[in-house]
Formats: structure tokens, sequence, C-alpha cells
RNA sequence: GGCGCUAUCGUCUAAUGGUUAGGACAAGUGGUUUUCAUCCACUAAAUCGGAGUUCGAUUCUCCGUAGCGCUACCA
């Protein structure tokens, strides 16, 4: 329905920090998105420029989140099947530190362009200079004093760094003018360059900074949309114009807006969880996550919600993509998740709720599957994450503990609740273990009620309560029929003799 | 301080130069029900403020306000 694009390539670059902010998640979610709506190509590119932010091992870490979310790139990194990292591409390597060279040639072209310059400042004279210009109000900006140097001063000073054992940064020259950017969700934007800093593109250890490193990389993979958080627009001029100098046609610009805190602060730790495998450990199911966090700023127009990666794909656009930044809304998140869960059977569920429960310290090894889907299937529509089941099930596993009031309906008394416990106790004793199905228990259960002419509540309520220990639970029969099932009827009579004991 | 972006129910959002401003989540009410959940019905809830353009603006323009982002040899 939608036209294809040809030739699509895009890239998630992060940086390989130990983690998966959900932030970032989201905008290698849209990228990925993207390229897939238009059969093109998604790629994996390591940002690791900042040596002192390298975290080891953490690209197998976010490889693992990735594809436990359901994407996979087709270029850059991939998880093998030994669970170790593997490159592939044609257009690699696809880490920038493994790019160096490149980097360092075309700073060097900059240079012999007239479009970069070597600055030896000191860190301390950077310092003073943003100090005193922000003093004064100005905006801290390079003056520009190692471009202004005469030629005998560069030379005095790159022989000084030259015996001293040290490189010079490289900054790119500003040129006079203005740039403005296409974005393909924000418009154009227009940039006066002398609000433009020269920036820094190549640091005295050799490394390039991200708006070298950008530029050459997304220049060389052959990129054509870079989709980014909206925090880089800002620089993304200087980006246009590092393009320029080098000759090269720019790629497209779609920028992403930021998801935030309930205060409308962009999303930190401090008011949540911030990272996919925190909401993963929760119970969330990646499902639902990928959902949720494609809805924070997208929307297809329509009114359907429940969308499968599948059908992202197949929808997505990126002028569907909002402008305003979204909050992260837990209730909705939930609910999303909630819908997830009911449509996976209870199979499926068990295997995912099984760490839940041994984290709850159910000995599960000790309990038949054919129960853990009985007790899952009566769970599954009352659960919002899988973390939740512990506590829910308890009763399954072992004798409730409560207080005895709770045994008392609220229409009724103690003594009432006593008589009634005891009946049903005499009657289910008598009744052959076949019957404890929750058809037959109905019957059983719903003639001695009508036979006796009792209230249903007086008769239900404390069966429930006694079986549970829960105030709320799933409805009296198919607990019964479940906990028969799999501890066996002798524990139905016994839970209702500990209630009988405890209300005399 | 400078530059930039953004602004519709509490939240995610839809829509339009003229509508009862729609949906979803959450909330509330009622029904079903032994409880919870489900389900059904219903209720409340929004165009940041001010000018301008226009017969008419929530929509277009400007100003203001607020929030956020950027302003590093971090990304």
């Amino acid at each position: 329905m939608n036209e294809k694009i040809p030739n699509v390539r895009t890239r998630f670059a992060p940086s390989p920090t130990g983690f998966v902010h959900i932030g970032n998640f989201r905008t290698a979610l849209f990228s990925h998105l993207w390229a897939k709506h238009n059969n093109g190509t998604s790629i994996l590119r390591i940002e690791d420029t900042d040596q002192n932010r390298k975290v080891e091992g953490s690209i197998e870490y976010l490889l693992r989140v990735m594809k436990q979310m359901g994407i996979e790139f087709d270029e850059g990194y991939y998880l093998k099947n030994d669970g170790s990292m593997a490159e592939r591409g044609q257009l690699g390597p696809y880490m920038q530190s493994k790019r160096l060279g490149l980097y360092t040639k075309y700073a060097a072209e900059l240079i012999e362009k007239g479009s970069a310059y070597y600055c030896y400042c000191s860190e301390q004279r950077l310092d003073d200079l943003r100090k005193e210009q922000t003093a004064l109000k100005k905006p801290p900006m390079y003056d520009r004093h190692c471009y202004n140097m005469s030629s005998e001063e560069k030379e005095k000073m790159a022989a000084e760094f030259k015996t001293a054992g040290k490189n010079p940064v490289v900054r790119f020259l500003i040129p006079e003018g203005q740039t403005t950017i296409h974005d393909l969700i924000y418009g154009d934007i227009t940039y006066e360059h002398k609000t433009l800093d020269d920036q820094v593109i190549l640091k005295s250890d050799g490394f390039p900074t991200y708006h070298l490193a950008v530029v050459v990389d997304d220049h060389f993979m052959e990129i054509t949309h870079v989709i980014r958080g909206d925090e880089w627009i800002p620089s993304t001029p200087k980006h246009l114009l590092i393009y320029k100098a080098l000759g090269w046609e720019p790629t497209q610009f779609a920028h992403l807006p930021l998801i935030l805190n309930p205060d409308k602060s962009k999303l930190s730790k401090r008011q949540g969880d911030v990272a996919v495998e925190d909401y993963l450990d929760k119970g969330y199911l990646p499902e639902a996550l990928v959902n949720f966090v494609a809805f924070l700023g997208w929307n297809p127009k329509t009114e359907k919600e429940i969308f499968s990666l599948q059908e992202l794909i197949a929808d997505f656009e990126l002028t569907n993509v909002n402008r305003a930044g979204a909050v992260l809304d837990i209730n909705k998140l939930e609910w999303v998740n909630s819908s997830y869960i009911r449509t996976k059977s209870a199979k499926e569920l068990v295997d995912l709720l099984i760490p839940y429960w041994e984290k709850f310290g159910v000995e599960i090894k000790k309990f038949k599957q054919d129960y853990l889907e009985a007790v899952t299937e009566l769970e599954k529509e009352r659960l919002k994450k899988l973390s939740e089941i512990g506590e829910r099930t308890g009763y399954y596993f072992k004798q409730p503990e409560y207080e005895t009031s709770l045994l008392t309906w609220k229409k009724s008394t103690p003594e009432d609740a006593k008589v009634k416990l005891t009946e049903l106790s005499e009657l289910l004793s008598g009744l052959d273990e076949s019957k404890f199905t929750k058809a037959d228990l109905e019957i059983a259960i719903k003639e001695f009620i009508a036979q006796k002419n009792y209230d249903n509540g007086s008769v239900l309520w404390p069966l429930r309560a006694a079986l549970t220990g829960q105030e709320k639970s799933p409805g009296p029969f198919e607990v019964c029929a479940t906990l028969a099932l799999g501890l066996g009827k002798q524990e139905i009579i016994n839970r209702l003799g500990i209630a009988i004991q405890k209300l005399t």
C-alpha cells in the first residue's frame, strides 16, 4: 500500500556502555522498522571512540537483548550459536576503534583543503576561556586562537608537541553562512554558522570525535537514512558541513523525539526503569515492549493498537512520527503486556513463568507440567506482568497462611462459615476423586447449596478462602479442581480441616 | 547567557480553516458475579496565554509562557 524506497540502509549506532536504554532501543527499533519497511538493510555499528566509557562484553550483551526483542541486524555484528559475536557485511569493520586509519586520513584531507586546523590549546586555556565567556554571558565557543596564529608560531607549537610526544587535536573550521537541515520528521531547520563552534574532530589520542566518525562511517557504509535521537539536531548542521567539505552527498536525517519521565524530564533512572533489561526482568514480554515502545511517538493513524513486529514493519512510516516527547506510561505498558500474555498458550507461558516461580521459592521440579499449565491457565487473564506470578499462585504449592477472619463472608458470620465448611468437607470427602473436575464440582456443590437453600456466597466464599487464603482469586470450582489435579483430593480436605480448626 | 525544538483529556494520541474535538490506557458509576479478573453499558476529562490573518482558527503567522535538548579532546 505504501511506496517503497529502494536500497534503504539504516544503522543503529550505540556506544558500548553496558546496558540498553529504552530510548536507545526505540531508536534502534525505528531505524530497523524503516529499513525493513522498505526491504532495506539494517546495520549495527559500534561507536566506541570514547575509550573511557567502554565496557567489556557489552556488545554481546546488547546483541542478546536485541535478539530477545526480535531484532537482528543484517550487517555489523550478530550472535553465533555459541553466544560469541561475529561480524558480517561488506562495508566493515563495523566498529569505530577498528577504523582509525580512515578518520585520520579524512582529518588530514580536511586540513589540506583548509576546512580544518590543528589546535594546540591546553585544557587549562580552554577551560579559562569558557569561564571567561560565561562570566561575560557570552556563548562559550572556541576563539580560533590556534587558527589565527602566525605560521612561525604554528611551527613552533608543532615542534614543541613533537618533542613532547603529544598530538594536537584537529578542529573543523566552520565557514561563514548558514545551513538548513531537512529533517524527515521536524522539517527544515536553519542554523547561522556563527552560532556553531569549531568542533574538535580528531582527539589527541588519535580517536575521532562523534562528529567526524559519524560522517565518515555513514558515508562509507552507504547509509541512506540516519535515524537518531533529537538531541543530535543541533549538531546536524556541523555534520552537513563536514559532508560538504569532503565533497560527499549527505544522508537523509530523521530525528526522533525523546522518551520522558512522568514529570516530562528526560527519562532517567531516578524515576523508574530505563533499561530494556529492567522491563524484561519484571516480566514484560518482548512483543509487548516492542509494541508499546513503537507507539511512543509513532502511530498508524488508525485505531488499531496491537501490532506485531511484522505488522509494525508493514505499516511504519517516518511521516507518522510525532515531534513532541512522549511520557512513558507504565499503566499502558501493563495493559499491552496483559493483552499479549492472554494470547499465549499456557504451555508457552509456563516456560516463561518458571524462573519467576523459582525466584519466589517454589520448588518447581516437584510439580507436574500439567499442573503448572492448569495454574497458568487460571491466572493468565489476571496477570499484568510475569513477575506477579509468585505471590498470586503461592497457594497452589503450599498451604497458605491467612487470617481467620478471611473465612467469613461479608454477609455472614464465623459460626456460619464453620458450619458450611464442615458440611462441604463431608460432601467432598464422599466425592470420588474423579469427580474433582470444575464441571462436576460445580454440579455437586450447587446441588448441595440448592438442597439446603443456602446463599451462594455463604458457601463459596469460605470454600475459596480456605483453599486459597486469598481475598481475591479465581473461582472456587476451578481452584478446587486445579488443586486436586496437582496435590490431590486429600489436600483439599486438609485445607478445609485447617479452616474449620481456625474457626473453632 | 546563546542556539534550537515542542505544546490537544492525568497519559499515549486522532482530526479539521466550520465537528457534539474522536480513540486507547488510567479513573469513576452501574450491570453480571461468592471475591478478583473478564465481559457489557455509561460518566467525567483536553486544544498553554495574547495578538494578527480570516466571515470563521484548536488548525496558518507573530509574540509571550512553559518544558525539553544542545552549547566537551562524551556520545
